[in-house]
DNA sequence: TGTATGGATCTTTTT
DNA sequence: GATCCATACA
């Protein structure tokens, strides 16, 4: 577009001509396709660099969103290094913190609480329960979980409960409570994730002014992961994209593997469509990985029907071949893992770049203990979180009280704990006298009478004290009032295991000290005084906001209309801020961090990260791909793509493993290895134990008369003790033999190919004509002999 | 009011 | 097999 410019910026010069190409895109809007490894976040950085050096723009004028925190912090970082630009003045940030940031700014008009506090997935829950337990409703036919499923999905929808399609009595009862569950969140001012959203698309939506004032500042809006937006982002974007604004989506149609929380890809093709993009590059050069595990990668993909189109290459060399493992245990296939773990570290492979991938956290437990017996060191992903264990859930929530009494949920959480003679009866006492005043728990307390009257009364006084006595505290000072006045750290201290958790209440201290001095309380962006980012920024020429002196000033009139409730000044109390940032961000997982060690994940959490090895474990038919998953055919390919995200997470060397019998659940299944592998270039693949099951057809489901799940009573470590001899060998006694034709009752006539094990596990492959090769458990299955 | 026992349930996860 | 949850009991 502008050859001399591009050739000159120092921005660009170390990037391809597909990356540049992108980056130097016109103000209009674009859809990058971006290929696992091909460098997407250097161009969504560079793109907002770029545009903030051409100086047609302040940082004022840029909105970006990501998913995760993460995400947005490295954004951040990169940014800051590339531009001597006060990134801390540009919106970037997650979906859900920018729009508690909005909410922050506008919450007289959103009809919120400033003091708005928001629930985590916990909190819905139980903010459910409570509502089904005060309305009645049969938790047998309706489980509360289902029910937040139900909710959320209709949040992320774009639903309110007078949205919702009814279809019979079960879906008016499932949406009474929807509106229950509303109206009870608005009476204690909590909002959940989706309310985040929605209640910001609702305000931009129906608030002209509102609308016209943020679509006049942002005039580029980027887009990180668009393949993972549900259909109330892409609303949200879609309202505040207007004329003139230019939306830089950024995504991969491939990576999609959120389909099951809301995300649709669909949305790549709707905004080619609705938003008529003329510009759409592809990212396919990889950076990551040698060819044949991209090759292996590219034909794995190719078998699924709906997408873009994309085809990753690399001009590194073909590289070391995937290699393939059959076991005839989990357990072997642990014990397998872990020698070749040690080969490697043996050959000076850093442990922290080897990751072993699974599909699900139920399969991490053998590979652990194969790990933990060998005293190989390693790190699970995926446990609990800082913020979310539970003696950290119980300061939150006296915090939270201090903020707002109303929070019931917050209230119900503490109020017996530590134990202070509150039981169940009491508290349904209280809840029945709120209910009556339409009042919170807190306010209704005063009603109550007798013994558990005086004990609450104690409770609320309590609080009501601390929150007078830490009025002009620091933020650590109103923490270690509270550790010690609610009797958190004496009730620990007196517990047998509660050591650890007096560590992380002090964790928690620290977690605020450093929230509060780290560059003020507002690197996250969500914590930021109101003044900062709401009508301070409208009013000040851009040099003020934080632009580097040295950049053209922007050639664009102040815009005239200043939201109003944005305008008063109003700062979030460091306390408030701190609970909104415990909130939205969940904290590091748990962690031997930092420390050298074998990284342990589902295929989920490792999208966005790459190791030199990579294992993928359990590549199992009903594992993976996931017996959930393929009732449809929709299904199945969401379950590709993830695969296709295990395999490009590999640099150099990639092992894919799969066992012939796996205890799940407390029972012995025999699984089938993956039709992955059926999708995979044999030149690139590289067997270590000999190529002998194969998948046969697609009609493989439930019901088809393959025995997955089987209770058994051998041990199976002492059956199959070495790895590296699968048994092949046929058992007799129920009179087959390999060669021999039977009839089976749904499948038809077929050839017995192999046989094994004896008694209540003998199990046989038979290749049927139409049906391709099963394994059938010969006590379950109806064969008879055909002559 | 706190504790013990049985029973159901078990993809994937961020905010 | 392991964990969470609800109900029954001391």
């Amino acid at each position: 577009m502008f050859p001399e410019v591009a050739a000159e910026s120092p921005l660009l010069q170390h990037l391809n001509p597909e990356q540049r190409a992108a980056v130097t895109l016109p103000d209009e809007h674009a859809l990058i396709l971006a290929g696992a490894g091909s460098g997407k976040t250097r161009v969504l950085t560079t793109r907002i660099a770029w545009l903030l050096s051409q100086g047609r723009i302040g940082p004022g004028n840029v909105l970006a969103v990501t998913f995760t925190n993460k995400a947005a912090k490295e954004m951040m970082t990169r940014l800051g290094a590339m531009l001597p630009v006060n990134v801390r003045g540009m919106w970037i940030g997650t979906f859900h913190g920018l729009c508690n940031r909005f909410l922050r700014a506008h919450w007289k008009l959103a009809n919120l609480p400033s003091t708005f506090q928001i629930l985590d997935t916990q909190d819905q829950l139980s903010a459910i329960k409570r509502v089904m337990k005060a309305n009645n409703v049969d938790d047998e036919r309706f489980p509360a979980k289902e029910l937040q499923w139900f909710i959320s999905g209709c949040k992320e929808d774009g639903l309110r409960p007078n949205m919702v399609e009814v279809r019979g009595e079960e879906d008016r009862r499932k949406v009474e409570i929807y509106q229950l569950y509303e109206d009870q969140c608005q009476r204690e001012g909590v909002v959940d994730f989706g309310e985040l959203m929605l209640r910001s698309y609702e305000l931009l939506r129906d608030n002209d002014p509102i609308r016209e004032h943020y679509r006049r500042r942002f005039r580029h809006i980027l887009i990180d992961e668009f393949q993972d937006t549900n259909k109330l982002q892409y609303a949200w974007i879609k309202v505040l994209a207007g004329e003139g604004n230019s939306v830089f989506a950024v995504g991969d149609d491939d990576q999609s593997i959120y389909a099951f929380r809301g995300a649709r890809v669909g949305n790549m093709a709707d905004f080619v469509r609705e938003f008529n993009v003329q510009h759409q590059i592809k990212l396919e050069q990889n950076y990551r990985s040698y060819s044949n595990i991209l090759d292996s990668a590219n034909e794995l993909i190719s078998h699924n029907r709906n997408r873009l189109g994309k085809n990753l290459r690399t001009d590194q060399g073909a590289g070391e071949p995937v290699r393939v493992y059959e076991a005839p245990t989990d357990m072997a296939e642990a014990q397998w893992m872990v020698e070749e773990v040690r080969h490697l570290v043996r050959d000076d492979v850093p442990k922290s770049e080897i990751a072993v991938l699974y599909r699900s956290n139920a399969q991490s437990r053998v590979i652990e203990t194969g790990l933990f017996n060998a005293g190989v060191p390693y790190r699970v992903y995926g446990g609990l979180r800082f913020f979310e264990r539970a003696e950290i859930k119980h300061a939150l929530a006296y915090l939270r009280l201090l903020e707002n009494p109303n929070d019931d949920t917050s209230f119900l959480r503490v109020v017996n704990f530590p134990p202070r003679g509150i039981g169940a009866r009491s508290v349904e006492q209280l809840q029945d006298a709120a209910k009556a005043t339409g009042s919170s728990l807190h306010d209704a307390v005063h009603k109550t009478t007798g013994k558990a009257g005086t004990n609450l009364a104690a409770f609320v006084a309590k609080i009501d004290r601390m929150r007078e006595e830490t009025q002009g505290l620091t933020l650590r000072e109103i923490i270690d009032v509270m550790l010690q006045q609610s009797g958190l750290i004496d009730h620990y201290k007196a517990e047998r295991e509660g050591a650890e958790r007096i560590e992380n209440l002090e964790e928690l201290v620290n977690a605020a000290e450093s929230f509060v001095t780290q560059e003020g309380f507002g690197r996250d962006a969500v914590a930021l005084p109101i003044d900062e980012h709401g009508s301070t920024m409208l009013r000040q020429s851009p040099s003020s906001q934080g632009l580097d002196p040295s950049l053209p000033e922007i050639n664009e009139p102040a815009p005239d209309y200043v939201p109003p409730d944005a305008d008063t000044g109003e700062t979030l109390s460091p306390l408030a801020a701190f609970l909104t940032h415990a909130a939205l961000e969940s904290g590091d997982n748990q962690a031997q961090a930092g420390q050298e060690a074998v990284q342990l994940m589902t295929v989920h959490s490792a999208k966005g990260l790459e190791f030199d090895v990579v294992f993928v474990t359990g590549l199992e038919e009903g594992l993976f791909p996931s017996e959930r998953s393929l009732a449809d055919y929709e299904g199945l390919e969401e379950e590709r793509r993830l695969m296709y995200v295990a395999i490009t997470r590999a640099r150099k060397r990639l092992y894919l493993s799969h066992s012939q019998t796996r205890l799940l659940h407390g029972q012995t299944r025999y699984n089938v290895k993956s039709r992955f592998f059926d999708e995979l270039p044999e030149h690139a693949l590289k067997w270590l134990t000999p190529k002998n099951q194969s998948f046969g057809g697609s009609a493989f489901g439930f019901g088809m008369g393959y025995p997955t799940t089987r209770s058994t009573s051998y041990k199976s470590s002492e059956t199959f003790a070495s790895p590296e001899v699968p048994p092949q060998k046929a058992a007799p006694a129920h009179g087959l033999k390999p060669g021999m034709k039977v009839f089976h009752t749904k499948f038809g006539e077929g050839k017995v190919q192999l046989l094994e094990g004896s008694g209540d596990d003998a199990r046989a492959k038979i290749a049927f004509p139409r049906h391709g090769e099963k394994w059938l458990a010969l006590s379950v299955a109806k064969l008879t002999p055909v002559d």
